[in-house]
RNA sequence: GCCCUGGUGGUGGAAUUGGUAGACACGAGGGACUUAAAAUCCCUUGGAACGCAAGUUUCGUGCAGGUUCAACUCCUGUCCGGGGCACCA
């Protein structure tokens, strides 16, 4: 629509291919990633053509392409110069028995999901980069977009920013001290114990003798459970005091430290102060371990819960009397002239974890010298591809597959002769879905990620429509990449996609997700060839708003290929010509029906609303059945508001009207809101709210005139017998109630 | 536990800012055409009660309240389904 509307419409694809599924297959079957990925991507643009649509295949991409992933590992080279990308020790999902770093996904209560052998938390040392950098940006720029408001509260809440304080502990009879991260400094003086996430170095350090053997175990433990598996237990408190007691900076009192996963090391420093008074988890886990309560806030019944909302402070020094705003403010001044803590804003996002332990994913373009020295692969040298083999195989050691390459592993300076190693970690599959609309814009470009003038000639991308399940993590990625690049002076806005939308999906005739474990796929080939491309592509639509997910029904697939049949038969006849009743003779009788058509499609259409679309295509249909004159502009104007939904039928109808260039060129009917007053309006009268009448009367009748249509109205006059009017409301061209009793 | 989202006939779903609930379609029922069937065309179709009938009354948008002349729509509470989650300290 928007073509022939004359605008200039970029549709291509591509494809995303890496990731492991694909691995895991290649490790199963042993054949070469690449191969078979070629091949699936074959079937799909097969199938993909076979429903006709549009795509421009000269601008098809894949991510799995060396000449796409170039630019891939060229962005990241840009980042790691920037310092953006780093190596830190994160926590990966470790199976001794397969030998093998494991996905959350393929873990299951602690043990894996082939094999069920146990899982454990260990450390590795990965690639991180530092989305956190932009996490201000992020937030602030969500008001740029024009995106549904339930996801940018997604992605604010993911964010999370938080503003508070940092309060420095002391430990009694240590040198050490702890920092905590807490939005209620003000409460201070009710902390009756901190908390450590478990696996802190520091506990080791302050852990008491006595204490130990119970604070090793309890550390194991935690290390068996992912941190969803932690969430899942938040019902039931569990720690383990180490021994150790913090000083309390306000008030010098001393205090237990206590350790328990219920505090993740990933938020804030890992540690916090509980003022159990004021805070329902910290409240449960007190009232678990018996430790003290103590209020200072007035309000609530800290016997019966946590009083969480604001009160005059009480218990708390010099605080006491002010509210939560002034001893906020109070505190952190105290707190700052003390040099014990000072205001800090806390975020939730944390750094992106970029390293996967996997074969089938952009190689990460670094070379760790023997010297210690680690540099970027030379941008010249890009793209780094991945070593072609059909054996891949768990490297044992917790690497990827590609540690057991030495050849490809192994480099030499060719000027020094420093010997080095690449690095055996990929990328995840989230890295070339970051960007790729970029390339999209320019897609054989060998000297540049895409031409700086046919950026800005196309960006920012006007609508985006994918799944809800991306709502945070791709398009939080794509929005960071993007303003990255933007600071590079490579992307000319601030934001890539202006405009979001999420579709829905179809589900399996049993309403639920469709997949090969359910057996409850669907293949459109079978489809198509049953009742054609179009019925697929009109039922598809007409089944219901394009953000929803409704089950597939193959009855309602009968009623569109109906549809489609009764469209032929309105305009073609037995013996394959165009209708005598098609005709340049208009006897008027279909011109509203045409201006009302036209004008609902294409508002319809624009605003994504396919199934309301179709629905008003019918009624068209409907009606034209009942005239005995087709008019030949209005028909014409038909076939190209079906066009976008059955571009097959349309193309040949478009003929058969005599046409002999394709409708795609044609401009998009309008309507002439002239044809659409209606000199009557149906106006509805109501006593007590209650529908008792209804009546044509002339246009923008004055309210005095209503009234009077109203009270007059027969069956009015028989409910209103007996009954006092009290008042009559009325809504010019709709409605007049009467208030009576 | 938290966050997001949804709940309308037998079914998929419509309904602008609060202003005629159920558009359109599927299914079902009836009729026409046919030797018959399929296909096609036409009519009826939210529930209940009343009526020979045209029709009338009444209930009805998960449930319970509230605001309003008027609520699928706004507010409070609550139940159920779907999706997400990293205990926001």
């Amino acid at each position: 629509m928007k073509r022939s509307q004359g605008f200039n419409v970029l549709h291509p694809m591509g494809w995303d291919a890496f990731g492991l599924p694909a691995e895991q297959y290649a490790i199963d079957t042993g054949n070469d990633p690449a191969e078979f990925t070629k091949k699936n991507i074959e079937t799909f643009r097969r199938q993909i053509n076979s429903l006709g649509f549009s795509y421009d295949w000269n601008r098809e991409i894949n991510t799995t392409d060396p000449s796409y992933y170039k630019w891939t590992q060229w962005i990241f080279i840009k980042m790691f110069e920037k310092g953006l990308a780093y190596e830190a020790e994160v926590p990966v999902n470790w199976c001794p028995a397969l030998g093998t770093v494991l996905a959350n996904e393929e873990v299951i209560d602690g043990l894996s999901e082939r094999g069920g052998y146990p899982v454990y938390r260990v450390p590795m040392k990965q690639w991180m980069l530092k989305i956190t950098a932009y996490a201000d940006r992020l937030l602030d720029d969500l008001d740029l977009v024009d995106w549904p408001e339930s996801i940018k509260e997604m992605q604010r809440h993911w964010i999370g920013k938080s503003v508070g304080a940092s309060v420095t502990f002391k430990i009694k009879n240590s040198s050490s001290e702890f920092s905590v991260f807490t939005t209620r400094p003000d409460t201070l003086f009710g902390a009756t114990y901190a908390v450590l996430a478990p696996e802190l170095p520091l506990v080791k350090d302050i852990v008491a003798s006595e204490q130990e053997a119970k604070v090793t175990a309890y550390i194991e433990a935690s290390e068996k459970k992912s941190e969803l598996n932690r969430t899942d237990l938040s019902k039931e408190k569990t720690g383990v005091f180490t021994g150790a007691y913090a000083i309390n900076p306000v008030n010098g009192k001393e205090i237990q430290i206590w350790i328990a996963d219920y505090v993740l090391s990933s938020y804030g420093t890992g540690a916090i102060m509980a003022v159990p008074a004021h805070d329902e988890r910290d409240y449960e886990f007190a009232k678990t371990f018996n430790l003290e309560i103590i209020p200072v806030l007035e309000g609530g019944d800290i016997l019966k819960e946590a009083f969480v909302g604001d009160g005059l402070h009480i218990n708390s020094g010099f605080l006491d009397g002010l509210n939560k705003q002034e001893a906020i403010k109070e505190i952190v001044d105290w707190l700052e002239a003390k040099k014990v803590g000072k205001k800090e804003t806390s975020y939730r996002l944390r750094d992106w974890l970029f390293s996967r332990q996997r074969y089938w994913g952009e190689p990460i373009p670094i070379i760790h010298w023997e010297d210690g020295t680690t540099t970027a692969v030379p941008e010249e040298e890009l793209p780094l591809t991945l070593p072609v083999t059909k054996d891949i195989k768990p490297s044992g050691t917790g690497e990827s597959p590609l540690a057991n390459m030495t050849d490809w592993v192994a480099v030499t300076d060719p000027v020094t002769g420093k010997k080095g190693k690449r690095e055996t970690n990929t990328m995840p599959q989230w890295a070339g879905s970051s960007w790729y609309y970029l390339r999209f814009i320019d897609p054989h470009n060998k000297k540049q990620l895409a031409d700086p003038e046919k950026l800005k000639q196309w960006l920012p991308v006007e609508i985006y429509i994918g799944g809800a399940e991306h709502a945070v993590l791709h398009l939080l990625y794509a929005r960071f990449w993007h303003k990255f690049l933007y600071d590079l002076g490579i992307v000319p806005t601030k934001e890539p996609f202006q405009k979001l939308y999420n579709q829905g999906m179809i589900l399996g005739g049993n309403n639920e997700k469709m997949s090969k474990s359910r057996g409850n796929v669907v293949n459109p080939d079978s489809v198509v060839e049953k009742y054609g491309a179009d019925t697929l592509r009109l039922y598809e639509m007409f089944m219901g708003p394009l953000d929803a997910s409704i089950a597939w029904n193959e009855n309602g697939l009968e009623g569109s290929r109906k549809f489609l049949d009764r469209v032929w038969r309105l305009l073609v006849d037995e013996d394959n010509k165009m209708r005598d009743r098609v005709t340049t003779f208009n006897d008027g009788k279909l011109t509203k029906a045409y201006h009302q058509t036209v004008k609902k499609v294409t508002e319809d259409y624009d605003q994504l609303h396919f199934n309301t679309a179709i629905s008003q295509l019918m009624v068209f249909v409907n009606e034209a059945y009942k005239a005995e004159v087709l008019p030949y502009e209005y028909m014409e104007g038909f076939i190209q508001l079906l066009a976008p939904v059955a571009p097959h039928i349309s193309e040949e109808l478009w003929l058969k009207l005599g046409n002999k260039e394709s409708l795609t060129h044609a401009a998009w009917p309008v309507y002439d809101p002239k044809e659409l007053v209606e000199d009557k309006v149906e106006v509805v009268y109501q006593i007590n709210g209650k529908v008792r009448g209804k009546e044509k009367v002339a246009r923008d009748l004055s309210r005095e005139q209503l009234e009077k249509a109203a009270l007059t109205n027969e069956s009015i006059q028989k409910v209103l017998f007996g009954l006092t009017i009290r008042k009559v409301v009325i809504v010019p061209n709709k409605l007049v109630n009467i208030v009576a009793n």
